[in-house]
DNA sequence: TGTTTTTAAATGTATATACATTAAATTCAC
DNA sequence: GTGAATTTAATGTATATACATTTAAAAACA
């Protein structure tokens, strides 16, 4: 994990004007991040994305969440949140029972198996964060700044 | 493409702390950036990682690079440069000759046709990239910067 | 020289992503 | 109320990702 900047990393002279550099940055960094997380996700066989969807549920306080709300709530909105869903209750940490208001819809929501693991996971992935992040809080604060206003 | 903080976007009320918020600002972001680039790309029959392979070969001007160092110079270290270099051969955008001084190695290149496709995406990369991008030079610039550090 | 080790690329496999399509239930229009 | 339109999940399919394994060639070394 030595610093490397972008030209170095990627071997490439130079960009064609900042956009085009930050575009790069962003899906070279995202790469950085996630091939990271996968090695620490993987000794309990979960992806990042179904930590992600552990959280969203933990967050509704025992309320269950239907498989759109879950899509809304995902990070990559072109996943496919049924069957990730179906991936989490193979493993015992949601279950998912039929909406009685809407047949259509399914409740979905976190097990005490899946509360478990997110709590053995939680310390873990906050300490993760912090050693990967190699910046300080201000300058995490004006990264989250940026990222916001850029999407905008 | 309406201005969303991420809590909003995502429907989560706050983050543990900025680093936690950050990670998940990173794969939000790269979502929206990736999601964009495909709609881009599609009517091409080239993904974004397939468009940079093809940049990169160009990069060389002329000289063929080895399957490893494309591989090396790809934004994610983890997908397959073998794999992705035969889907451009079959597209006959690149051109695949085993290399005399070491037969374990391919020497690739980018072919005419497919320096006719770079430069015909180029522009429209290019503009596009401003367009999803909603910041200033300096914040794009900043922020280049951050993201080179974040990784250090 | 012959054997072992290392390297480069290809291949195998499970899962994830990016859609399009389908099936069932509900809502809307009339 | 009936039929059309819409919504929700699930399913189908092609490709991409994240590895592990294999195959062949070259390098290292005894």
């Amino acid at each position: 994990m030595m610093m490397m900047r972008l030209e170095e990393a990627i071997k490439q002279k130079e960009f064609k004007d900042p956009y085009n550099k930050l575009v790069v940055n962003l899906l070279y960094t995202h790469s950085y991040l996630v091939t990271a997380q996968n090695s620490l996700f993987k000794p309990y066989d979960l992806s990042p994305e179904q930590y992600n969807v552990l959280r969203i549920l933990r967050g509704q306080n025992g309320k269950p969440l239907t498989v759109s709300s879950i899509q809304d709530r995902m990070l990559n909105k072109m996943s496919n949140a049924s069957r990730l869903v179906e991936k989490l209750k193979t493993k015992e940490l949601v279950q998912r029972v039929e909406c009685p208001k809407d047949r259509r819809q399914v409740d979905v929501s976190i097990t005490e198996k899946g509360n478990q693991v997110l709590s053995e996971l939680e310390k873990q992935v906050s300490d993760f964060n912090h050693l990967i992040i190699n910046l300080s809080e201000a300058d995490v604060n004006q990264l989250n700044v940026l990222l916001d206003k850029l999407r905008g």
